[in-house]
DNA sequence: CTTTAATTTTATCCTTTGGTAAAATATATC
DNA sequence: GATATATTTTACCAAAGGATAAAATTAAAG
């Protein structure tokens, strides 16, 4: 089994953009079409088997289309993946930049949660993807963590951190604050199949999803207001 | 693929204990020895790369022996899973179950938490094989999340209710609690690397260990204590 | 229409993987 | 120490999986 690490960089913020360059002309009609077919089966297989488990026949197949009509879109497995993740990337992280300081912690934590738990509904599957790649030991993500992710969460931190300075939040700290928010959001989608057997709901049932919404805010709400 | 589906039963409690019947001599001392490595590593790599992704070369390699060796004290790849998980599954259920209406809410809750923690800090890798297992959409353990875990949380759920009838708990939903609290701890374990990249961190670290213990019971517990 | 480029299919390759057979070695028991 | 049993090794196998080559088909442009 290949190691898959990461050996050419990771654009983080978009795709490099291909031959667009080139004078080519890509993103045809259905080359746009089927990419997206592609990524779409790619996060299904990934999100259930992980990288190594998911099979270019699996999401062939899912994305109706022979598996060499695949390669010719993703030269090789690991390219999809990495087209995977980078497009998680980008929305898993976008709330989180989103802290401002100079406004309540009460509105702004709010509102992160809310976000967060919208990503679950949204994407439980790019969620499952992020988990497996973390669980995986972050063989492609880890520079992204050790770098980027970092930054923005030492960030954050300070501003949570500005907060309880102010007397507006109790004392809490400002890291396990952050992971208690994700861990919970996170585990609707990540667990999603473990609730559906306790309770027979799923965040798509839009009343389940507000009722749960509303229970995890208050009590997070709850723990680290004044 | 194989679709890894659950035909023979899953013996719950325990092990039908093999051949001990037959009257053949099991469980020498080299034979505890081996099937140990062999149920040590396989849930190393199960964790990180799930029951698919996974391989017994991987398993028999970290093992220290040949593949057919490994293949000698279990007999497929799927049973050496259902072996993982049979044994992750008991200690993962245990604290639940001791959950005790009798004793005040702050006291029992707060010693679940703090198993569940420990759960994580001992067992990070079964805490993933378990995660990744329901994201695989618990081929596997589907039925006895349909039976048991949900008759067990059902049960549990109750004694919650009357803490929040006698008034000693505010009034939060049961079921989101207990997801709460397992979605927090495990993530703990099933996040590992990404805590380690933002923190240097791990609950290895006795003080990191008990400074997450605390600040997870604070938080949780003034949301939900009246 | 033709011509050119883009897309899809078919056939094929090599490696990995779960699993088996049978021989070889070690361990225990009498 | 001989015999039976348990364990390990060596040599394989068939299927699956990632990838490539080249032919066939479809779509676009002039």
């Amino acid at each position: 089994m290949t190691p898959l690490t990461l050996n050419q960089g990771f654009p983080l913020p978009a795709e490099p953009d291909a031959d667009r360059a080139g004078g080519k002309r890509r993103d045809s009609r259905i080359q746009v079409r089927n990419r997206e077919k592609i990524l779409d089966a790619a996060t299904e297989f990934f999100s259930m088997y992980g990288y190594h488990g998911a099979t270019l026949d699996q999401i062939a197949g899912k994305a109706a289309m022979s598996k060499p009509n695949l390669l010719y879109y993703f030269s090789s497995k690991k390219e999809l993946y990495l087209a995977v993740l980078r497009d998680i990337l980008e929305i898993w992280l976008q709330p989180l930049k989103e802290l401002d300081e100079r406004e309540s912690p009460e509105r702004e934590i709010s509102a992160y949660i809310d976000q967060k738990i919208k990503f679950s509904q949204l994407y439980p599957a790019a969620s499952r993807v992020f988990a497996n790649e973390i669980a995986a030991g972050a063989p492609v993500l880890k520079p992204v963590l050790d770098s980027y992710l970092r930054d923005i969460v030492k960030k954050k931190a300070r501003v949570i951190r500005k907060w309880v300075k102010r007397g507006e939040l109790a004392d809490v700290d400002p890291y396990h604050l952050i992971m208690m928010i994700w861990a919970v959001t996170q585990h609707y989608a990540d667990f999603a199949v473990q609730i559906d057997s306790l309770l027979g709901k799923s965040l798509d049932d839009e009343r389940f999803y507000n009722q749960t919404r509303k229970h995890i805010k208050r009590i997070l709400m709850r723990g680290i207001l004044k």
